[in-house]
DNA sequence: GCTATATACTTGAGATGTCAACAATTCTAG
DNA sequence: CTAGAATTGTTGACATCTCAAGTATATAGC
């Protein structure tokens, strides 16, 4: 009983994959948080908001469907709905409906919508650029991106590994 | 200005700094959503919660001050406070005051909470060890973890860059 | 000693996202 | 061509967290 604690706490102590999972955990909540409330604070924008309208912006036809967003995204589909709602609202998005497949709605970029991107691209892009520069020369970053890229999600824009 | 916007979103494109973080973003919500939902349907925790009580366990005399876990876990006050208040209802965690400081509040593991740290710390810690050592030899393991201890937030248990 | 500031924590209101259930449309097999 | 299954999307109820404001205690400067 004790002796299994003891042990079982010297793995935890010991393990490799804990510990950087444990950095990942960090590192997300505090990249995240700094990025989020300048975005938030120079451009009114949320980091998934930026993100949905920087997929738009990258899409053929500048649109996309509910699902792609799913997928890229990695939110549920009423995430994205939601999201969506907001961006709407504010005039960034619009809804289209799909003349092959009764049950799609695009999403697709208005002319706002691209505006914004680009405005609030300038000074993220810039920030996000900073923060990994600053610390990764150009060879660890390219070691960084593609460690990342093996782990679940990584898979790019096809893997959709459900959310949920 | 649309020459402007075609070389901004041909940076984008480029840009490694943003490919690495998108990485980033990606890992984690998949990590995140995989993970959590495993231990919530195994041991009804979240993987906050979890932490929470792994770094209770692995704190001096099993106790913590709030303000160490705000900067352990990169959450605000208030999300700790709730965070606790869960914990305290379920009889893992308790409160202690402190003798030489009255601000302060000490979140205690429980015997119970003890047990709840091994049970589920089994089958978490399992899952976690899988999903990273079946994609990574240990040096790539370590190169990771040590290329995200770069990153802010990485700073271990002191560098508590307020969030917020 | 006493005011001013800083620190530790809590609370109400609200933002963002999830889950479960549902509706509508399309695909598939007999 | 039609019943059953799968896909796309939305909605209501709820969970978790943040922000702003407030309380209580401690520390520093005069």
């Amino acid at each position: 009983m004790s002796l299994t604690r003891q042990v079982l706490t010297a793995q935890v102590s010991a393990s490799p994959e804990l510990s950087a999972w444990a950095r990942l955990l960090r590192a997300h909540a505090a990249l995240t948080r700094a990025l989020n409330s300048q975005l938030e604070a120079e451009h009114g924008l949320a980091l998934n908001e930026w993100e949905v309208l920087l997929r738009l912006g990258r899409a053929p036809e500048r649109r996309l469907k509910r699902v792609e967003l799913v997928g890229q995204l990695l939110l549920t589909p009423s995430g994205i709905t939601r999201l969506l709602e907001r961006l709407e609202v504010a005039g960034w998005v619009a809804k289209a409906s799909c003349p092959t497949d009764g049950r799609v709605t695009y999403a697709v970029l208005t002319e706002a919508g691209r505006a914004k991107l680009d405005e609030a691209g300038e000074t993220h892009l810039a920030a996000i650029q900073a923060l990994f520069s600053e610390r990764f020369a150009p060879e660890e970053l390219e070691t960084l991106a593609s460690l990342l890229a093996r782990l679940p999600g990584g898979a790019g824009e096809d893997g959709v590994c459900s959310p949920g």
